[in-house]
RNA sequence: GGUCUCGUAGCUCAGUUGGAUAGAGCAGCAGCCUUCUAAGCUGCGGGUCGUGGGUUCGAGUCCCGCCGGGAUCACCA
């Protein structure tokens, strides 16, 4: 890569002229900004205490040294203490040949590392999946993709959180008031049916919980004695007792939602190579404890509950099993860790769940590590910021939650009216308008959610919806679709694109904009791969697109009359419109070919 | 209250990890379809980067204080 070379070269300059070694910070060298002339830039502020000159001087002086030591610089300027390289048109040409009709362009090839695990999604089977799940499943999904991208072997796992008391709920809910309806009976998606109850559960608890503050119950007595409530404890318990009865109930039940969610899933295009049930893993991290316990690492309170003393870290002391024996969500988290770990033995077990647990997986952590387990420091939270809507956040409880399923058919009955609207398709088949309808919407949703970096609370406006125009998926779309067409065009009449471009063919300023965007892909993956934000690819392809866009307004490619800048864009043409699709791809977004 | 986190144009977001005159989209206004797809392109207006200090050749970016929002500190998950 040119940024290495004249890094290294720039420390050969610095030998010849001020017999110096430069240290990492003193060698800069970037991108040129699109307003100056040139392709990369050096910055020669960190170099004055050696060259002893002004900054104008010196970045002359490396300017000239540069044009005698390397064949690929052909110009510089010296704007303050900037000194901008222009690279020679020989060398981007010569790139577009060897690079051009690369398969997997960007990707690095699979090294035999250990994996990588990632877990997402993670849902409990009491309700349907809504937008915070969406924004969790994308990432997880892209950012394992982007894993791949960069060489790594990846696992994708999900955890299903398939019992507890709020499972209990909306099963006490369905056996009391649901009358034996099902998802066939209902028609309803199973995931909804169960969900319903689970609301239903909440509302009769509150009209419990009013009624005995009426009768002057105090409110913590009122909360905890509502006899709904205890029912529902009591269901738990009979639970954790293999009750025949209540295991059958919860059996079928939460297939009801399982059969909902991969609906859901199959939609939204993700998937995983393994998936965990809670009701398989819960007991796993008693061990664990135990084990802590016997080594002194944790200690026992005279009522028999054991506890972790995380006070030294500047932490509180953590529960990890109840007096009763029973165990609470970081023991469970213990097990499947080490589950995991033995599994698959990864380089890194990443979990992509949500900030407000920031402080349950530093926890984690560090009582993984005071139980001698050294690979929890290959424990990666990726913590994304919740999505809010205009009004403020999004309570489950109270309804207040955009459902993940009506989103998306909501986004589709949009990319349908617009595209009727825009009525470029009566030839389609109602097949092939569904699948572009399905391409366009789920495309506009995945880019608008994965287009903001993670880490970031964002807002999401269901009223305005998702637009198809401007920095969108859609928008990135449209602009493949565009170089598809003009390739069955020049298809059509004959023109061949395969043949490599010739180095003395004339290239103009955006071309060279955008040789330079798609020299930059493969170092965009590793760095979002690196820093786990789909946001970056995002960027990178609403940049590369729009560049196109303007390029396509200002010249002909097809009816160019000079056949060898015909065949020149054409070609650039087409490597755009693989990075794009590529790019897409890392996003989870397909490309149509016309639309 | 402790800890963490965020604050950039009316709105939604970028800002390449400290570099040049802080950028996009939406919304508003004005243009461009007999020419490869107008889901596009061009132009205009819009900013004390919450605020006050500090570090330095240079700060939206790093450090400290303050203001404002959010998260978390459960024998919930």
């Amino acid at each position: 890569m040119m940024e290495q070379k004249l890094e290294i070269f720039l420390q050969q300059a610095c030998k010849d002229l001020y017999q110096a070694t430069l240290n990492e910070k003193q060698v800069q060298v970037q991108k040129t900004r699109s307003e100056f002339e040139g392709d990369f830039t050096i910055v020669v502020f960190p170099l004055l205490s050696i060259s002893r000159k002004s900054p104008e001087q010196t970045a002359n002086d490396l300017g000239e040294w540069f044009m005698a030591h390397l064949d690929e610089v052909d110009d510089f300027t010296v704007i303050k203490g900037f000194l901008n390289l222009s690279i020679t048109a020989k060398y981007w040409i010569d790139f577009l040949n060897s690079e051009k009709n690369r398969p997997n362009y960007g990707y690095t090839q699979k090294g035999k590392s250990k994996p990588v695990v990632v877990e997402y999604s993670a849902p409990n089977t009491n309700k349907p999946l809504h937008l915070g799940h969406i924004r969790n499943n994308l990432l997880g999904w892209s950012v394992s993709e982007m894993f791949r991208a960069s060489g790594q072997e990846v696992v994708k796992v999900n955890l299903i959180n398939d019992r507890g008391i709020h499972i209990c709920k909306s099963m006490l809910a369905w056996q009391k008031w649901g009358g034996g309806k099902t998802p066939e009976s209902e028609n309803l998606k199973g995931d909804k049916l169960v969900g319903e109850y689970y609301v239903k559960f909440d509302q009769e608890l509150k009209a419990e919980v009013a009624d005995l503050l009426g009768k002057g119950m105090d409110k913590e007595a009122a909360e905890n004695n509502a006899p709904l409530l205890l029912e529902a404890k009591e269901m738990l318990k009979k639970w954790e007792q293999d009750d025949p009865e209540i295991k059958q109930l919860w059996e079928r039940m939460n297939a009801w939602v399982y059969e909902g969610f991969d609906k859901t899933y199959n939609r939204m295009g993700v998937d995983f190579d393994k998936v965990y049930y809670e009701s398989d893993t819960y007991l796993l991290g008693k061990e664990l404890v135990k084990d802590g316990l016997e080594k002194g690492v944790l200690y026992q309170k005279p009522d028999g509950s054991i506890w972790c003393d995380l006070t030294d870290e500047g932490l509180d002391e953590k529960l990890l099993l109840r007096a009763d024996g029973t165990s609470v969500y970081m023991t469970q988290d213990l097990g499947t860790a080490q589950l995991r770990y033995d599994d698959f033995d990864p380089s890194k077990l990443v979990y992509v769940v949500g900030n407000e647990q920031i402080y349950h997986f530093d926890v984690l952590k560090l009582i993984l590590k005071k139980l001698g387990r050294d690979w929890a420091e290959h424990i990666f939270h990726l913590s994304y910021g919740m999505v809010e809507l205009p009004h403020g956040k999004m309570k489950s409880r109270e309804g207040k939650v955009v459902d993940a399923d009506d989103l998306m058919d909501e986004m589709y009955e949009t990319a349908k009216r617009t595209s009727e609207e825009l009525g470029k398709f009566d030839d389609f088949t109602s097949e092939e308008s569904e699948r572009l309808y399905n391409i366009l919407s789920l495309g506009a949703l995945k880019y608008f959610i994965l287009k903001v970096d993670p880490k970031k609370t964002m807002t999401f406006n269901p009223e305005e919806s998702i637009d198809f125009n401007g920095n969108t998926g859609p928008f990135i779309q449209y602009s493949y679709a565009r170089i598809q067409s003009i390739l069955r065009k020049a298809k059509e009449a004959g023109i061949e694109t395969g043949e490599n471009i010739l180095t003395d063919c004339p290239v103009s300023a955006k071309e060279r904009s955008l040789i330079r965007l798609l020299y930059e892909f493969p170092q965009t993956v590793q760095f979002a791969a690196e820093s786990m934000s789909p946001a970056q690819i995002a960027n990178y392809v609403y940049e590369l697109a729009k560049e196109f866009n303007q390029f396509y307004h200002e010249s002909p490619i097809l009816k160019e009359n000079d056949n060898l800048i015909r065949d020149f864009r054409l070609q650039l043409s087409r490597f755009i419109g693989n990075v794009i699709k590529s790019s897409m791809g890392l996003l989870g977004v397909d490309v149509p070919e016309r639309m």
